[in-house]
DNA sequence: CATGGGATTGACT
DNA sequence: GTCAATCCCATGC
């Protein structure tokens, strides 16, 4: 499957990140299918680049199709798509990957890097080897050094859906981890996917008819 | 120049 | 459920 084109990642964050759902993500001889992302965009405050171009969101102000890496909580690093045209700070966060190739190298890194949660053999469950933003970088071997280059052409390169995830049902809620805009329902992940991180989205009806909950329907695109 | 706050994870109560 | 680790960088004095 060849990579996803600069093209693909020219247009609204918010087509480019459901979009994403479905492909898959290569580096270093290991692979996964990308399950969740968040769209974020200049115009809204959780978005780094609301702040307005600094030399931390460099990257995420350049072309569409770069990778913009940048280190979370002092510890993590963090993956992101930069989109939409050049000089415009927008970006889609991959969240969650569905492990694919190289599992063992996941492993290891995984061991090695952090300390995951393990079995009664010491070993690390294949979901809980990429479901969340940080697990996965340090699965797949990504880091800071990343920042900048090109999804198209690597190291790190995605590529597009195959077969069995052409037309994906995808839900929608409110994005993780932020205190600002969280109005916004611009988190995107497979529907019952297993590798999805937490909290993962409810699937199928309410099971308590009056209980509040948050709509899945976002209030505005 | 000092300070405070994260687009998180894993351990612990 | 709560909380520390850890560091870049935006902000304010």
């Amino acid at each position: 499957m060849a990579t996803l084109p600069p093209e693909f990642y020219a247009r609204s964050v918010l087509d480019v990140a459901p979009d994403l759902v479905g492909c898959v993500v290569t580096h270093a001889g290991v692979s996964g299918v990308i399950v969740e992302t968040e769209a974020y965009h200049e115009t809204e405050p959780a978005c780094h680049a609301f702040a307005g171009l600094t030399p931390r969101t460099q990257t995420l102000f350049g072309p569409p199709g770069q990778a913009y890496v940048y280190r979370s909580y002092g510890v993590h690093a963090l993956l992101n798509a930069v989109c939409e045209r050049d000089g415009v700070g927008a970006a889609v966060l991959i969240r969650a990957l569905q492990p694919l190739t190289g599992l063992a190298e996941m492993r290891s890194r995984r061991l090695r890097g952090g300390r995951p949660r393990a079995d009664a053999n010491g070993g690390v469950q294949a979901r809980d080897l990429c479901s969340g933003p940080g697990k996965l970088t340090q699965a797949m071997g990504i880091w800071l050094s990343d920042n900048g280059t090109s999804l198209s052409r690597g190291p790190v390169r995605i590529s597009g859906r195959a077969r069995e995830w052409r037309d994906p049902e995808i839900v929608r809620g409110p994005r993780v981890g932020i205190t600002s805009a969280v109005d916004l329902h611009w988190r995107f992940s497979a529907a019952g996917n297993e590798y999805v991180s937490r909290p993962r989205p409810p699937i199928g009806p309410p099971r308590r008819p009056g209980a509040r909950r948050a709509s899945a329907a976002g209030p505005r695109l």
